[in-house]
This record gives C-alpha cells, sequence and structure tokens, in this order.
DNA sequence: GATGATTTGTACGTATGTATA
DNA sequence: ATATACATACGTACAAATCAT
C-alpha cells in the first residue's frame, strides 16, 4: 500500500507535530511557571537548582534548562554564577508592562471586531453571558479563570498568532501582581460591566470603541490593584 | 586613596550589576544570533549540537543552554528529541509580525511625541540628517545600520522598556527576512523620506501623525520586500 | 515493520567564580 | 584582606528516543 498516505503530516503548521512526551526540563518549566503565575512562589524569591533538583527527585541538569526557559519567559531572573530569582520587576516596569498589555488587547479588540468568525462571536457572546452567573454568586475563583478565557478568546478572534503570543506572555508575566485585585470590592461586577461594553462594541464591529474600553478596563484593573493594601510584598 | 569612589556601583539599575565576563552559553548564544539576524544562518538550517560544540570548542552543554535561549526569543525553534532548527516562520506568521511591529513602533511613536526629553529630539534629529549624506552616497550598509540605530531612538524616547524590549525583539525576529529589502531600486531614498515625516511629527509633538507615518513606513518596507524576488529561501 | 546508527535528554563529577566569615 | 564555604558553569558518560536502512 502507499503508506505516504498514512503518515503525511505536512499540512501541520506547528512544529511539535505529534503528542510526545514533554521532556523532564519542560515539566519542571511548566511546574514553575504555574507556582510563579499562581503567586505560590512570591517575587524575588530565590530559586535554588540543587534544591529544586531534590525537590523534583531529578538531576540539576533539566532544572537549569528549565530555569533558562523561564529566564527567557520573563518569570525568573538570572544572573551568571550567581543564581535564579523569581523575577520582581519595579513598579516603573510594571507599569510599562501593563501600558503595553492594554495596548495589546485594544490592537487585538480592533482586529476582532473585522476578523471574528460567527462562531468566535457566538463563543465570545456566551462566555460573557455565563460570566453573569459567578458575579451573581460571587465566585472569585470561577470568575477569574473565565477572565483568562474571555480574554483568550478576543486574543484567538484577531487571528494574528503572534499578537496572541505577546499578549498571552505580557498577561502571565503580569498576572503574579494582579492575584488579589479582583478580591476588591464591587470590583469583580464592575469588570463584568466593562467587559460587557467590550464585547458589545466587537460584536457591533466597532472596533474603535472596543479598543477604547478594553483601554478602559484596563486601567480600572491597574488603578484597583495600586489601591489595594498589597497582598503581595512586590516592593 | 578612597578606594570607594572609583568602584561605587550602587546607582546601576539593572541586574547584572559589574561587567560580569560573559559565560560561554552567552557567547555562543549572542554569536549564533548574530548569524541568525545576518542571515548567515538560514531559516530551516539544523543547529546540531554536536556539531557546534566543535566548532565552538567547547562541551556541548552550554551549546545546548544557548540553544534553549534562543529558542524562547524566537529565533529558533526546538522540538523535543529532534533537535533545534533556525526558525523559518512561514508568510502567514510572518506578516503577523510585521503588523504587531507596526503597532509596537506607533505605540513608540506616540510616546515618543509627548515623553521625549530634549537631548533625545536632538539626537534624533541629528541621526536622521546624518542618514540622509548616506543616502546621497548610495550607502546601503551603513544606512541598514543607522536605521537600526534611528528606530532605537524611537524606542528609547518612548520611555517604556518593555515596549523597548518588545519592538526590538520583534525587529530582530524579522531581520532575516528583510535583509535585501533595502537594496530595491529607490527604496533607500523614500525610506529616508518616510522618516522625514515621522521624526517631523514627533519634534512637533503630533502623536497621532507620528504613529500614522510610520505605520505607513512599515506598511512600504512589507510591500517591498514582498515584490522583491526573493534573495533568501523563506518558503 | 524491525534493527542499527545517530542525536538528544539526563545524570554526575570537576572547575570556577561568588559570597561570607 | 585573606581564606573558606558554597553555588553555579562546564565537561563527560550513559540512557532514551528518533531516523535511516
Amino acid at each position: 500500500m502507499p503508506r505516504a498516505a498514512g503518515r503525511d503530516t505536512s499540512h501541520r503548521v506547528t512544529a511539535s507535530p505529534r503528542p510526545v512526551r514533554p521532556t523532564r526540563a519542560d515539566t519542571i518549566a511548566t511546574r514553575l511557571a504555574d507556582d510563579i503565575v499562581a503567586a505560590r512562589l512570591l517575587p524575588g524569591t530565590a530559586l535554588d537548582e540543587t534544591a529544586l533538583a531534590a525537590s523534583f527527585g531529578v538531576s540539576r541538569t533539566p532544572v537549569r534548562e528549565a530555569l533558562r526557559n523561564l529566564a527567557a519567559t520573563g518569570l525568573v531572573a538570572i544572573a551568571p554564577h550567581r543564581g535564579a530569582v523569581v523575577a520582581k520587576p519595579d513598579p516603573t516596569h510594571l507599569a510599562d508592562m501593563f501600558l503595553v498589555m492594554a495596548e495589546l488587547e485594544a490592537l487585538a479588540a480592533t482586529r476582532c471586531a473585522v476578523a471574528m468568525t460567527p462562531a468566535q462571536r457566538r463563543g465570545l457572546e456566551s462566555q460573557h453571558a455565563e460570566m453573569a452567573a459567578m458575579v451573581r454568586a460571587g465566585d472569585v475563583a470561577a470568575y477569574r479563570a473565565a477572565n483568562v478565557t474571555l480574554h483568550g478568546l478576543i486574543y484567538a478572534g484577531a487571528h494574528n498568532a503572534y499578537l496572541a503570543e505577546l499578549a498571552a506572555t505580557t498577561r502571565r508575566r503580569l498576572a503574579p501582581f494582579r492575584a488579589a485585585q479582583l478580591e476588591a470590592p464591587e470590583r469583580m461586577r464592575k469588570s463584568h460591566a466593562e467587559h460587557g461594553e467590550i464585547v458589545t462594541a466587537i460584536l457591533r464591529g466597532d472596533g474603535a470603541t472596543a479598543a477604547a474600553a478594553l483601554r478602559r478596563h484596563l486601567s480600572a484593573t491597574e488603578q484597583t490593584w495600586g489601591e489595594m493594601t498589597r497582598v503581595l510584598p512586590i516592593s
């Protein structure tokens, strides 16, 4: 039989075609990243190679590779011969990142207004609708997870893989510093209302309004975060 | 003599205070990155760890770390157990990156219009003026180098380190695919004229016009690149 | 489809540089 | 300031997966 037909993968676009079992370094990088993003590992914490290797039950080699990967994504900082620490950007750099993230998401919203498929529009609308129930129930944890999904739908709707990558990376790097922001009184309800403006504008095809609403949304998020008593010792 | 005065570095802001001798992995990463950006290593080229280690006269360990670093910056692509290759984004992804870069630079120009210091404004103006001579002389190599500097001044003038980082990284990733673009007839002269619009608008404090001019500038760059007979086998 | 050659992934030991006493 | 302790950078050896035959 013509064996070319059965295993042809030339139509694929990504670099990792079939489901390869992840390498140890990848597994460790993922776990460390999760801990950092969820603020279980606080900014400034030293990441000792030997200790991590012991705790993961592997040698130092994959731990080192994981740390290098995380350093390149900005979640950890490495100084030669001096080891790695969880990244701890100063307030100025955090503000810079916030501004850029707002602009990236505003751009994504602009593109969504003209580029989203009908199915994607329906998905965005229903995701927003589902979040209303979480607001009524006061379920902050569920809302936070749904919020990531919602913004992810906006990235996807822009149909620009690079933009989606940058926006998601930036959002991840900021996550440790926003972990508690939704706990603020009334913030969740206001967040949902702001989402409503954004979603409505996108579905209407009004990119400029969507972008403006998104900038306001992130500006409000940043302000809330700045006004709150810091749960995390970031300075 | 009071040696405290000579070696004080407490005013520094970055994470690598004193000039540490770079690690082998860093040296190798820099050299490979230069080769990729300058299109001496073409997209798709396999990067064999053992061969690279031999050619650099080191073991595989620092080579591996260098490759992981480059993978995180997007210059190379690594698949588990299958090695590294020089990144070769498909045309769609290239277009995505071009769009995002245009928006990042447009944002930078907008910020420049309001945030640049007087010294930075003078620097931008003089850099642009110097490039006029290169156009007259037809010195493409000098113009290309000066062009990177000019755009770098715009990044710096925005006073947003994260924006500067993203824009510079994106520009680097696109560099291999734009290497020959300035060779196109009249492209250099037109490029300089477009720069004039951008610089004038920034110095005038007109961010919106500067951003629009920058989008047009990069759009023209992309079009020229797309119309040219490919010097690089990118597809 | 099975087997062997080749390349990557991981473990571990040594050297070098940093930090502390 | 010198020396000692310690963590990281690098080299080497082995294990595991991929691909070529």
